[in-house]
DNA sequence: AAGACGAAAGTGGTTGA
DNA sequence: TCAACAACTTTCGTCTT
């Protein structure tokens, strides 16, 4: 359906990326690469992205919240609200050189603290509550500050809607970090995001939408080659065998073979077939365990992927090269 | 014993009439 | 709105390493 964008040129060192003095501000993991791709430097650890939009191409990453439609609420203030708080997501990353995100986690919140200051404004319990799940929430799962500051913005948003009434507080909550972090490239996946709240996968799955209607938040597929860089380094692959994955990624698109398919199933066939062929052989059974699918999911990704891409002999070699 | 393979049956989501 | 459909899961027996 819709026409992938056909990048011709390729860099072929993507692991040559710049290994920085640079600390990650969530696990403090020195080991931070940047994507050649999209130029925004991730921690091979935890996958968080430490800074984005170094290349100004503000297409893509705002265009998830950037509409919203008024609702017409027949008596209610419609968009008194936010009209556009564009705010939080331009200062990041804006304040200048990298050196400075490291120094210390100190007052690297204080954005968050304005939050803080409107719950002893509000006194609101609610929202108190909801910002401790968030908080919990995002500690858990290693998201990037920019992910925690954008959730409390919807969730504060949801407030004033009244979409948080009578539903479960801890649900909205995880299903905005679920949509936003998503929506940031830095996916979560649904599995993930219901351990980590403890909130059952089915009913979390039927929530977000719920949610993400409400808000007027366009659903949008994870890509699965944001998963590589943090399932990849669990998984204890070189940046050449992610590199590899990513390829089998691309090329898988652009046969249209990827449609259709879970975004957790394709990393895991195209991290499959990336250790045979870079030898780095990693058992089905851990690649599934690690990422969450079962090992029949990968079996019919990777005889798809591998037949569709033409890579028998390749896949054949390195089986040989075993023995 | 561990890993890989694939069949069978069931589930939840998407799609098209 | 309902039925068909593909992807995915669970379970399990068999084969290979």
């Amino acid at each position: 359906m819709m026409a992938e964008t056909k990048s011709i040129e390729r860099q072929k060192n993507e692991d040559s990326g710049g290994q920085n003095q640079l600390e990650c501000p969530v696990c403090s993991s020195e080991n931070i690469r940047q994507d050649s791709e999209t130029a925004e430097l991730i921690c091979q650890k935890c996958g968080t992205v430490i800074e984005e939009d170094m290349v100004e191409e503000s297409a893509e990453p705002r265009a998830f919240t950037a509409e919203e439609r008024e609702k017409r609420k027949r008596t209610g203030s419609p968009l008194t609200y936010t009209k556009h708080d564009r705010g939080i997501s331009t200062q990041i990353g804006h304040g200048g050189s990298l050196s400075e995100v490291a120094p210390r986690k100190r007052g690297q919140y204080h954005r968050i603290r304005r939050w803080d200051r409107r719950i002893a404004e509000s006194r609101s319990r609610n929202l108190r509550f909801a910002l401790s799940e968030l908080q919990k929430l995002v500690d858990d799962l290693n998201l990037p500050k920019s992910v925690h500051e954008e959730s409390a913005r919807l969730y504060d948003k949801a407030i004033g809607q009244e979409t948080v009434k009578g539903r479960k507080i801890e649900k909205i909550v995880a299903s905005l970090v679920l949509l936003v972090a998503r929506d940031q490239r830095v996916p979560r996946t649904l599995r993930e995001v219901a351990e980590a709240s403890d909130i059952d996968k089915r009913e979390l799955g039927k929530n977000y939408r719920y949610v993400a209607r409400e808000l007027d938040l366009r659903i949008i597929p994870a890509r699965p080659e944001d998963f590589i860089p943090r399932f990849g380094s669990k998984l204890d692959f070189s940046g050449h065998t992610q590199a590899r994955a990513l390829n089998i990624i691309e090329q898988a698109r652009e046969k249209d073979l990827i449609s259709g398919r879970s975004p957790e199933g394709v990393v895991a066939a195209a991290l499959y077939i990336a250790s045979l062929v870079e030898d780095e052989k990693r058992s089905q059974k851990r690649i599934a365990d690690t990422i969450g699918v079962t090992e029949v999911t990968i079996r019919k990704g990777y005889q798809d992927f591998v037949e569709g891409l033409g890579l028998e002999q390749e896949v054949e070699k390195a089986r040989e090269d075993q023995n």
